[in-house]
DNA sequence: CTGGGGACGGGGCCC
DNA sequence: CGGGCCCCGTCCCCA
């Protein structure tokens, strides 16, 4: 073997009591024996801690027992860091730490990550894995339990069931040492919300920090998931465009809604499709993609609080954090009115043209911009009209107004117009002559959920 | 190719 | 807590 230049950890080295002059030669591949080394060290702490020999630390978690060694633990979280490296306590033999904000059945998952680098993720535990991983700092873990909801979350595709497996070992490798959280890592972390240095106390409670739901039990997705941190990004969209119905509550998800939007708005409103056939495939998709939303808010922890920052007087400003992502609202209703953004939900459907909206208000601005023509501009010169000078123009659904001067100019023959005397003269489609009548038939059209 | 404008989505916050 | 308003960012169309 030819000796090989030093690149990186992958040197070559002579066997021990092997000089130069010796031969043959024997080069020893290092990072071979890193690996080797690694893992048998790892496995020797794990069966040290599994036997309890040379435990140096206590973790009660809700009553139950842990036994680990601190240096590992310290090596592998930054809540551990902090709390072995303050005070005299952390200097101390007999270290102690209790936590009520997870379960035991948690901490085993993290503690057994900690020391054999496999995580035991399920649709079951994957919600409490990462809020305690977050409570612990251990962004990685963080990482792994985003990426699998994210997989989890595959609410677009239509009627793809199968499970997806695979295990973390076969899809990254992980060093669970002081060196876990990488730059890239950090960036990568999902929990830009970590436990405030004030509260990094030895006696935690769930009073503290309502830090999540603790008795989740449902599925996430329906069936048990191994953690797939390679691909989750692109799987959420992955239904073509031409597939969505308009009609549908789950009618898009983010990141495509608004070419999904446009795609809506280039069809025609009474659409191609009118066999019974595709009506009955349309329902059926929307109603199993109703079904998954409603899976998947079933899955949601109650609230999932967090302390966000610290105002002025030092003291913690609770906020509510998103599951599926880093942001955090004051609000529980305002993190509901988020949640549609991860689950698609779009329960605000236009009659006049089928397309849907998150929000009510959203609904609203679009029924009168777009077949109320409320604004008060001419479309062609974009002069300023009112409601006397404005004359409305009927074009499909679709209703604005324009100007006189325009109107004269285009020619009256070659516009569709709801009435010639303008503007006083609603969209005979959507509006009758008084206004109750106007009322009544707006809510006949925004029909909501 | 580029800038302007329309439509829409989403966050913050008030009522 | 829901409704609503305001604001900003993004995407797309069009001149």
């Amino acid at each position: 073997m030819d000796m090989v230049s030093d690149m990186g950890t992958n040197r070559l080295y002579r066997a021990p009591g092997e000089s130069s002059h010796q031969q043959p030669q024997r080069w020893i591949n290092t990072a071979d024996i890193t690996v080797a080394h690694q893992s048998n060290l790892l496995k020797q702490l794990n069966q040290q801690r599994r036997q309890e020999l040379f435990c140096d630390c206590s973790v009660l978690v809700e009553g139950q027992l842990f036994r680990a060694h601190r240096n590992v633990l310290f090596a592998s979280s930054g809540y551990f860091r902090m709390l072995l490296s303050q005070g005299p306590e952390g200097l101390s033999d007999a270290v102690n730490a209790t936590f009520d904000v997870f379960s035991p059945e948690t901490f085993t998952v993290i503690l057994d990550f900690i020391y054999s680098g496999q995580l035991d993720l399920s649709s079951h535990n994957v919600i409490e894995v990462m809020s305690a991983a977050s409570y612990l700092q251990m962004n990685n873990v963080i990482t792994y339990c985003k990426n699998f909801i994210k997989s989890s979350l595959d609410i677009s595709v239509k009627d793809e069931d199968s499970d997806r497996c695979l295990s973390l070992s076969e899809t990254c490798s992980f060093t669970s040492g002081a060196g876990e959280e990488t730059s890239e890592q950090q960036q990568q972390g999902p929990c830009s919300v970590s436990p405030p240095p004030a509260l990094w106390t030895r006696d935690n409670s769930r009073s503290q920090s309502s830090f999540m739901g603790k008795d989740l039990d449902q599925d996430v997705s329906g069936s048990d998931l191994k953690t797939n941190p390679v691909s989750p990004a692109n799987e959420l969209n992955t239904e073509s465009e031409d597939q969505q119905d308009p009609q549908d509550p789950l009618y898009t998800l983010p990141g495509s809604e608004r070419r999904r939007g446009r795609a809506s708005k280039r069809r025609t409103p009474n659409s191609t499709r009118s066999s019974q056939h595709e009506d009955l495939d349309i329902e059926e998709a929307r109603t199993k993609k109703a079904e998954k939303a409603e899976e998947l808010y079933a899955t949601l922890p109650p609230i999932v609080g967090v302390i966000g920052h610290f105002n002025k007087d030092s003291n913690p400003i609770m906020r509510f954090k998103c599951p599926f992502c880093t942001h955090t609202v004051k609000r529980k209703a305002d993190l509901k009115r988020h949640l549609r953004c991860h689950t698609g939900e779009r329960p605000y459907p236009c009659q006049a043209c089928n397309k849907r909206f998150t929000r009510l208000e959203h609904l609203r601005s679009h029924f009168e911009t777009i077949h109320q023509a409320r604004k008060l501009v001419c479309r062609k010169c974009k002069c300023q009209v009112t409601e006397e000078t404005g004359h409305v123009v009927c074009e499909g659904t679709r209703r604005y107004r324009m100007c006189t001067a325009c109107i004269q100019e285009v020619g009256c023959d070659t516009i569709p117009m709801d009435g010639l005397d303008g503007a006083n003269d609603e969209p005979a489609l959507l509006l009758g002559v008084d206004g109750e009548e106007e009322e009544d038939t707006k809510r006949t059209w925004m029909t909501l959920l």
